[in-house]
DNA sequence: AATTAGATAGAACGGTTGGTCTATCCGTCA
DNA sequence: TGACGGATAGACCAACCGTTCTATCTAATT
């Protein structure tokens, strides 16, 4: 049997849940009970609410699980790439599914010195990192732009699908996306010829 | 000079700028100020807050908007299905821009039940109309699984721009309806000779 | 055995939430 | 003149917000 964890990992848990299913108003009466957790705990771990809410979006390896599909895609870069939207298919489809964590917090905190906002900033322009080195290998003539692009469909199919995922967004935009990957090199080969 | 509109409109005035600038979750005493109106005005008109946002997600008219924008494009269906992304930079780079409100209340309301998410659904579903018949006049070969690329494309462009403006999503999205309208028939006619 | 840090429970803080209530005022119409 | 519908101001409600506080308990360290 497992030790159950500490304080701090359980209210990152219980509100890592809770602000995903109900946005980040959530109340932190709801968040205590839900981790177990002494009211003094959070404001000796976190500072208060806010501390938590950016440690949780800190915590969320949602760039790191980026990788991790299209490490499990192999080393073709197109198929790497492709990959993104079929995990984001599966993602969408999920019982639970409530959008992006990030763009949600980014729509609820209207005030922009909140400082989750470096968070999500930081987490955005990782993805877009992922995605121009990787449209690079893939002989994109533009990786820059093109992952812009691919930033937007991800974004886009993450948002659409909470409205309307019977669209199947995540479908459509790997249409888009290959449409783009055409423009690159030899579909197959990892770098184009020089 | 005009006559002062009465509490009802300035009702839906104030809380559509408020909720935009705030989120839905803006309190409703911020909005009685702005609208100048007593407390009881709100109950009697729209039987509470939740009455107030479904009528101002109803009255937002912004798929008014998108058909005004097409219009004023021409009659070219390529035109006027491009010049939406024209529109989504001047829309981005303004001051206040934060995002779509339709998305933004879709996020934080998290209770399925309501009465928001039918109005929010019933938006994006006229829109989709919208594109899927311009599409079709473009002679794309499969207008409704192209009307669903668009969707995302502008709600990704939306939900992006709010994060990180300077990456220009709309000039990026344009170059992806550019790649998908490519497939339609000769690019400068109304519908493909048969 | 004594000390100490960390966790717990729970009261209490001032402020805000959405909503109801009473009372008053004002213009319209009969 | 009188009645009435609509608007106003403002008190009031219970519930909740994030935060601070005291007090107690527990487990590891010295």
């Amino acid at each position: 049997m497992t030790e159950r964890p500490g304080p701090r990992e359980r209210l990152l848990t219980a509100a890592r849940d809770l602000t995903y299913r109900h946005g980040v108003h959530v109340g932190v009466d709801a968040i205590l009970e839900a981790a177990g957790v002494a009211r003094r705990s959070l404001y000796q771990h976190f500072g208060g609410k806010d501390g938590l809410i950016v440690e949780v979006l800190r915590g969320d390896l949602s760039a790191a699980r980026y990788r991790q599909v299209m490490d499990a895609a192999g080393t073709d870069p197109r198929e790497r790439l492709l990959a993104v939207f079929d995990e984001l298919e599966t993602i969408t489809e999920q019982p639970g599914f409530r959008g992006c964590r990030y763009t949600a917090a980014e729509l609820a905190l209207a005030d922009p010195g909140h400082p989750a906002h470096g968070e999500i900033r930081g987490y955005k322009d990782e993805l877009r990192e992922i995605f121009a080195g990787e449209l690079a290998k893939a002989g994109h003539p533009d990786p820059d732009l093109a992952a812009e692009q691919y930033l937007v469909l991800v974004d886009g199919v993450l948002a659409h699908a909470v409205t309307r995922p019977e669209a199947r967004p995540a479908r459509a935009a790997k249409g888009l996306a290959e449409l783009m990957l055409n423009l690159a090199g030899t579909p197959s080969n990892p770098s184009p010829p020089r």
